[in-house]
DNA sequence: ATGCACACGTA
DNA sequence: CGTACGTGTGCATT
């Protein structure tokens, strides 16, 4: 919904600051500054702009005494505690972040914001034009009609109340223009409004309704209905009239609505940034550019190490420099390069170190000298290579190969930790702190490639490290750079549909419960399904009822709300994870970018964040239907998918030499049916029937993760007795793979750690635990990992010589995501044939094992829509 | 804001 | 009492 409406936005800031500074606790900067109001409301203001997409704002503010609300009212007010000075003093600062946004300031000498709020909105209103006023409070609601909205901050600072004519009907039983009569009635603390004593919401609201005004009320005070009411009404008639003149908004000010000085554009990037700084706004710092000429960070120069870090200031002498010492750098015989926050540390073996922002990458003398630096023909060391390549990527400098990745190669040594700051791989194997310093983290960098490589060695997984994981690194960037295409409307549409659904399916279950509630809290839904509608079959979890598919489930045919809650569950989860989720992170290119971690697992898998696009849906419907909105990007291109078939079985086969095994994938079989015929002693020639392969397929995956006789009953539900005969009857007919598990398990006894095919370590510990629940479940992780881990590996294996190939064979396909054991490409449709044999071939040929890999390549225009490939 | 529990999406 | 992940929500915490 992108239509080029105007919009006006209009904030009544001090409700808004107010509010923040009591949502928020008491923040302040290292210098002891108060910013929590300044930073809630800049959140406030960040998101406002985000999700209204305003094509105007104005900041409104009251100025001076509000002159005509005392003079009719002398308590106006009276009672309101004065401001904090931790408030007052985060004013300026407000202002100061408003002019950085461009956002003009419109006030009014002895008016309060209020006023000048309607007063804009009338005008914009006169123009034709929509506005929405940003409030923390609800003294405005008067003014909503069919051209202005309101938004009133609820809890927090980022939940936001939307009212339009019917919301204010619908929560005040009144109109709009009704509310100064309601709020005479009942008064308001907050403003010293005495209204009506006795008289609360309820009742305002029911004599406003009854009369229609409070002078007609006022007029006929028999209209009450009760004598005690109209005795209220008669006593207290002339307060309520001064408190509802007090009340209205008045939208007749001496301001005019200039459209031309509050049309909202884009903040301005380099006073933003500095004021950000200034306030220690380090979220919201990383988000922007640093500006070309800023003192990058200060600290003192440090002179222990063999680096010092470098002291940029606004100074031009200083950026020379900086470019001079870059320069010094080109004659190292190995660089290192590491990136802590925004900044950039560079540091030469046995040279000088230095670091720098980002931010002075814009300028040419920097940017040259760096780019010469990188050049020269020597080991390039990156510290989270992928991260280095990117940053200098956003400066239009390229990395091209790299040595050795320290990051990386500390999580083969600890694959238990992401090291995802030089500073931890410090710590853990130098045994030093560092600071925050870039240059620091460069000189670290250095220092730990050694530690790393001689480890590495040590452990004979130097090939994994050299061969493939750090080649990884700058693949994974290209991925992450090139993005996927996403059809917007397609999810847009979706959104609109599920919207629908939703709104249905609560209905229906509010119907059933007899109650309107949360669904989605686990708390409140147990206690309306098994409190207070007394289901049956309940069970309890650490803290209420257990509410899970499983549970649900099982009751959804005989209670109808149950199946409903799950169909509520599934939609909503979609809808609030994906569909709306998406377009929100699409580029202005279109495309939409994850970031693959090549240090966050145990096993070696990748992990994807970010969004995380490794779990798109696909075993539903209408999940898999997200996929239609993964397209490739251009008419003459097409979406490549290929994936290896039961690779981890097929490890199983190969790692174990289970021969029954192996020949069953050497002869192409079916593995599930296959596993079936030999558990249940299916004659020859015969094939295994539906249940008999579901029961297999589940003991082969229950294979992989170590699962027990007890887990495999649970799963199958069947008895436990008969799970063990099932598991015997397996191991009967594939006794090579009891004995590898058995083996693989007492060796990671013995060494601490379990390995995979190519040299990958886990290590567990857990396997000498004299506590029975570690132990099995360290033992059930010990059976999966070299069998996930080594199907990582071959994947990655892929992934690299992949990159290479495709370059080499003049193939025009973009590696764009890696699902665990599927690749996505996006391939000119000329060239699909060609890229499709080549991907098959090196995904087949990753490694040599005694059982054939088998790989499906598949192609369409979009994710949802791939099929195979004939003649591939 | 931060952290936890729960629930659920993928391989 | 079957492995490996990441994300959204509610809710209690500051």
């Amino acid at each position: 919904m992108n239509d080029k409406t105007t919009s006006l936005m209009l904030l009544d800031t001090y409700g808004l600051v107010y509010r923040a500074f009591f949502a928020l606790p008491g923040l302040t900067t290292s210098a002891g500054l108060p910013i929590n109001a300044v930073y809630g409301f800049t959140m406030m203001l960040t998101k406002l702009i985000a999700d209204e997409k305003p094509t105007h704002v104005i900041a409104a503010f009251d100025k001076g005494l509000p002159a005509a609300r005392v003079a009719m009212f002398a308590d106006y007010k009276a009672q309101r505690a004065a401001m904090p000075d931790e408030l007052r003093s985060q004013f300026p600062l407000v202002r100061r972040i408003l002019a950085a946004f461009g956002i003009p300031i419109v006030e009014c000498e002895g008016e309060e914001a209020d006023d000048v709020i309607a007063t804009l909105a009338r005008q914009a209103r006169a123009d034709g034009r929509q506005t929405v006023v940003v409030t923390g409070d609800l003294d405005l609601l008067q003014i909503v009609d069919g051209s202005t909205t309101i938004l009133t901050t609820r809890r927090g600072i980022t939940d936001l109340g939307r009212y339009t004519p019917d919301a204010v009907r619908e929560r005040y039983d009144l109109d709009p223009s009704q509310l100064p009569d309601y709020r005479g009635l009942k008064g308001d603390p907050s403003d010293n409004l005495p209204g009506i004593p006795g008289v609360g919401e309820k009742t305002a609201s029911k004599l406003i309704t009854t009369a229609g005004t409070l002078d007609n009320l006022l007029a006929h005070p028999e209209l009450a209905g009760t004598a005690k009411l109209q005795g209220l009404v008669e006593q207290f008639g002339e307060q309520a009239r001064i408190c509802r003149d007090v009340s209205i908004i008045k939208d007749d000010l001496d301001v005019t609505l200039d459209w031309d000085a509050s049309r909202y554009a884009h903040p301005d990037n380099d006073a933003l940034y500095r004021l950000y700084a200034e306030l220690e706004f380090k979220g919201l710092l990383n988000k922007l550019r640093p500006p070309v000429d800023m003192p990058l960070f200060s600290t003192v120069a440090r002179i222990e190490g063999n680096y010092r870090s470098y002291v940029a200031s606004t100074d031009p002498p200083e950026f020379a420099r900086l470019a001079a010492d870059l320069d010094a750098l080109a004659g190292a015989p190995v660089l290192a390069l590491a990136i802590s926050g925004d900044a950039l540390g560079v540091s030469g073996a046995a040279a000088t170190g230095l670091s720098f922002g980002i931010g002075a990458l814009e300028r040419e003398d920097v940017r040259a000298a760096l780019e010469r630096a990188l050049n020269v023909e020597r080991p390039r060391i990156a510290y989270d290579a992928k991260r280095v390549a990117h940053a200098l990527a956003a400066s239009g400098l390229a990395i091209r190969e790299i040595a050795d990745d320290p990051m990386i190669g500390a999580h083969l040594l600890d694959p238990s930790k992401t090291f995802a700051d030089a500073g931890e791989a410090a710590a853990a194997f130098l045994g030093v702190a560092l600071d925050d310093d870039p240059g620091a983290f460069a000189d670290a960098a250095l220092r730990l490639r050694d530690h790393v490589r001689e480890e590495l060695a040590a452990r004979d997984q130097h090939e994994l490290y050299r061969e493939t994981e750090v080649p990884l690194a700058l693949v994974l960037a290209k991925m992450e750079r090139a993005g996927v295409a996403i059809d917007v409307t397609a999810l847009t549409v979706m959104s609109g549909e599920i919207a629908a659904t939703i709104a249905g399916l609560q209905q229906r279950i509010y119907d059933l419960a007899g109650e309107e509630f949360n669904i989605g809290s686990p708390q409140q839904l147990g206690n309306v399904l098994f409190g207070r509608l007394e289901i049956p079959g309940g069970k309890k979890t650490k803290t209420g009822w257990a509410t899970g598919v499983e549970i649900l489930g099982g009751l959804a045919r005989e209670y109808p709300i149950c199946a409903l809650v799950l169909d509520w569950r599934e939609v909503t989860k979609l809808k609030n994870t994906y569909v709306d989720v998406i377009p929100t992170l699409v580029g202005a290119d279109g495309r939409l970018r994850t970031a693959f971690n090549q240090t966050a697992t145990a096993t070696g898998r990748l992990s994807s964040t970010n969004p995380n696009l490794q779990n798109i849906p696909v075993r539903g419907e209408l999940g898999r239907t997200i996929r239609k909105a993964f397209v490739a990007g251009g008419e003459d291109r097409v979406l490549l998918a290929a994936d290896y078939s039961q690779i981890e079985l097929r490890l199983m086969a190969h790692l174990s030499g289970d021969e029954a095994m192996r020949s069953a994938f050497e002869e192409g079989q079916d593995i599930h049916d296959f596993t079936a015929r030999q558990i249940f002693d299916v004659p020859a020639g015969r094939k295994a029937d539906d249940n008999q392969r579901r029961i297999a397929k589940s003991v082969n995956f229950g294979l992989l993760y170590g699962m027990s006789d007890f887990g495999l009953a649970q799963r199958l539900e069947i008895g436990r007795a008969e799970a063990k005969e099932m598991t015997a009857a397996y191991f009967a007919r594939f006794p090579s793979v009891r004995a590898y598990i058995d083996r693989t398990i007492e060796e990671g006894r013995e060494r601490g750690y379990v390995t995979t095919l190519f040299g990958r370590r886990r290590y567990m510990p857990g396997l000498r635990s004299g506590n029975y629940m570690l132990r099995a479940a360290a033992e059930r992780e010990a059976t999966n990992a070299p069998l996930q881990g080594s199907a990582a590996d071959l994947m990655k294996i892929a992934m690299v010589r992949l990159d290479k190939a495709l370059a080499s064979g003049g193939i025009d396909a973009t590696m764009l995501l890696q699902i665990h054991d599927e690749l996505i490409f996006e391939v000119p449709r000329a060239q699909l044939h060609a890229a499709a044999h080549l991907v098959r071939d090196e995904m087949e040929h990753a490694a040599a094992l005694s059982v054939p890999l088998e790989v499906t390549v598949k192609s369409g225009a979009n994710w949802y829509d791939v099929v195979p490939l004939a003649d591939a």
